[in-house]
DNA sequence: AACAATTATTTGCAAATTGCAAGTAATTGC
DNA sequence: GCAATTACTTGCAATTTGCAAATAATTGTT
């Protein structure tokens, strides 16, 4: 029983990263895992900047400000100017953009349907406010796990 | 309180690959994410082919192939051939490699208790039993989560 | 035993991704 | 009004990637 908890979360969190890896490319257009994360934090962030987004990602700001301008190509997300701020580019999806976020978080909920389909509602709910818990105690602990912007 | 499933998840698994990444910069040896993931993996499995690890961690074998010859050079890893078919390459970690694989271990280890401070002897308890769940119940689940070596 | 078929791994190459250094453009502070 | 800062973009040059093809060892077939 006493496992090792680094092992424990290892092996969680590669099996959600398969998941992840599965969903995008299984979206019909051929997205990335990167393009997928970067769809998903433009979506849940209000009017982020590039830079803001680069930080939740972890990724070096040029790096991202490349990734940008594919999606930007592949018609996916859209970039404007900040009126208050001309430096500034708020970010946003573009309609398709928006599609193929939708159809990304579909396959995901419904996959992990597929997984929470083996419990008890009891055991549900439980998995549930453990995943909250910890995302709480993360955010707490400013040692690790988070961004600047957390 | 009923928040999105997948919401929930990726901001766990995001907080976690920071972690995981924090934590392979911070031992020392300048490793990248990549190669802790390789470590961890090869530490983990009983004798590995390069093809098995390469599977778990869902690479293409032929990048694979360049990162253990990466991981030789930096002599963290070394590479026998199998005596019952020598066209099998087995991995395993040398005396170094097994030190910077145990110096990550324990910083995540570290930071993971960190997180579990803020909770009760109960959230703990709690939060292991539920993702000890959800890594059974990924498994049981075929239809994703899994490389085909499970 | 000979030789096609399969399996494990490695290279060639060309494309994509990365990050540092240096650039531009807009804003802030003194 | 002009230096300092901030947000973002480009120029590289190095690394990482994956497909196609090669090599090497084993298995199956006759």
């Amino acid at each position: 029983m006493e496992q090792n908890l680094r092992e424990l979360f290892q092996v969680f969190s590669r099996r959600f990263g398969f998941l992840n890896k599965d969903c995008c490319q299984a979206c019909g257009h051929n997205i990335s895992l990167v393009q997928s994360h970067i769809l998903y934090e433009v979506e849940h962030q209000y009017q982020p900047s590039i830079q803001q987004v680069a930080e939740s990602l972890g990724t070096d700001i040029t790096t991202f400000s490349r990734q940008v301008q594919s999606l930007i190509k592949l018609n996916l997300i859209s970039k404007k100017p900040d009126p208050k701020d001309r430096r500034i580019s708020i970010l946003s999806l573009t309609e398709e953009g928006k599609e193929v976020a939708e159809n990304i978080n579909q396959q995901m909920n419904q996959y992990l349907d597929d997984v929470f389909s083996n419990m008890s509602q009891e055991e549900k709910e439980m998995v549930i406010r453990s995943i909250q818990l910890l995302n709480k105690s993360m955010q707490k602990t400013t040692k690790c796990c988070t961004t600047p912007l957390g």
